[in-house]
DNA sequence: GGAACATTAATACAAACGTATGACTTATTT
DNA sequence: AAATAAGTCATACGTTTGTATTAATGTTCC
């Protein structure tokens, strides 16, 4: 039933199909989303036979979390990365907050550069994920969260922690449709300077998060992010 | 075969079904999404027969495009209606960014206090649209982008034309991103002080459109909005 | 009151959906 | 070389999709 249930050493066969069939999900769910794109169109893409999805991956769902697992994983890795890098370089200073946002975009930039699809599919999923991958990102992106949250704070010592946050999730907005954007520009091999662009969307959103503080005392609950939208 | 395709005075009839109808599709269409939500579904949670949809709409884009404008129409026209109002009273002068942003993010505040199904579905559709829909919002949309962005140069004359229409764009991403979250919240009657959400939107905005000017000067190609997913 | 029209209702249709199955071919192992 | 596993393929099943059709029921006006 199963590709290996037992011995099975290194996965050395395919190499092929599987991976052919993830660059198609990539590709086609980035595009039309998870309902708009439907197993037949997939395997034709990777030309593959309709059967190969169901024997490698067993069914849509798990075919669409792993496509997107496999290179958001790494694009939080690096994200991690480079702060810790700058933050060595600092030598226990806190770090400048365009810095910071720095290090959280980049990554994106860079992936977005070289995998538009997965921006595409990246941007949806982060906007409004099909309810079955909502805890995936979520525990996926919690870490993550809390390590720049931690960094902002302590470049920003005098805001309070629910300011913080809905500035964030501002800037996340932000991020997120605008990469949803470029993603297509890309595409489009309308080649621009992305690295300008880049240094514009740091200044953005840097002066969003150190702008003055509000007069009155904030008071708002907590908004959860990713929201999870197909939940009603 | 078309509802009133003589005489008919002035559709006296219904005012149930098709109503009832259009309050479903803003509902379903606005969790679920264009493909997450079927004609039956929207028949049976507003109560009518399947073949109402099609006889008064004829299709689902039909219906999908008459749900989004019956809103989207309305929220524009107010944020018009406030700018010139505030142009009214500076009698001449420039208004202050943070007053244009204003003007600009209130009555999605207050459309999304009334209508939360609205607000998923015009987060949604400001997104990603659905392919039929895309040229339906630009021209609906260009109109009031021109204005606002005309007030903003009067403010900003500093600023190049193609900067400020990249700062734009990261501000529509975060209201964007944000009003879809805010919904939910909204949706769960999670009442909160969203006078004070919004008054804190104003200024991050305001403050990232009002940011330094890069040192050198930016090349990059405009970038349409709304993007359209579909295309490719 | 009956003709003309507007609306609702029940049912049917072809197409597309995700998934399952069993036969066939290729690899790997002993 | 035989045997076992891994992978490919064509095909089929049961749903669900949007829309079309036709009959039944209200409604309106002369």
């Amino acid at each position: 039933m199963f590709p290996m249930e037992k011995s099975a050493p290194k996965v050395p066969s395919d190499r092929t199909t599987r991976d052919r069939l993830l660059d198609a999900a990539e590709h086609l769910f980035g595009i039309h989303g998870y309902k708009g794109a439907g197993m037949r169109m997939l395997a034709e893409e990777a030309g593959v036979n309709l059967g190969a999805a169901t024997y490698h991956f067993g069914s849509k769902d798990a075919l669409y979390i792993e496509t997107f697992l496999r290179r958001f994983r790494v694009m939080n890795a690096e994200r991690l990365r480079l702060l810790r890098e700058s933050e060595e370089q600092a030598e226990g200073k806190p770090l400048p907050v365009a810095r910071i946002v720095d290090c959280m975009i980049r990554p994106l930039f860079q992936s977005g550069l070289k995998h538009p699809s997965f921006q595409l599919l990246l941007a949806r999923n982060l906007f409004m994920p099909p309810p079955f991958l909502h805890a995936v990102i979520r525990q996926e992106l919690e870490p993550n969260i809390k390590v720049f949250q931690a960094a902002l704070l302590r470049a920003l010592p005098a805001m309070p922690d629910s300011l913080l946050h809905l500035r964030t999730m501002f800037g996340m907005g932000a991020l997120l449709v605008f990469s949803f954007q470029m993603a297509q520009m890309v595409f489009e091999r309308h080649a621009t300077f992305y690295e300008n662009v880049l240094e514009e969307m740091v200044r953005f959103i840097s002066a969003g998060l150190q702008s003055e503080l509000p007069p009155s005392p904030e008071q708002w609950l907590p908004f959860p992010f990713p929201p999870d939208s197909e939940s009603r």
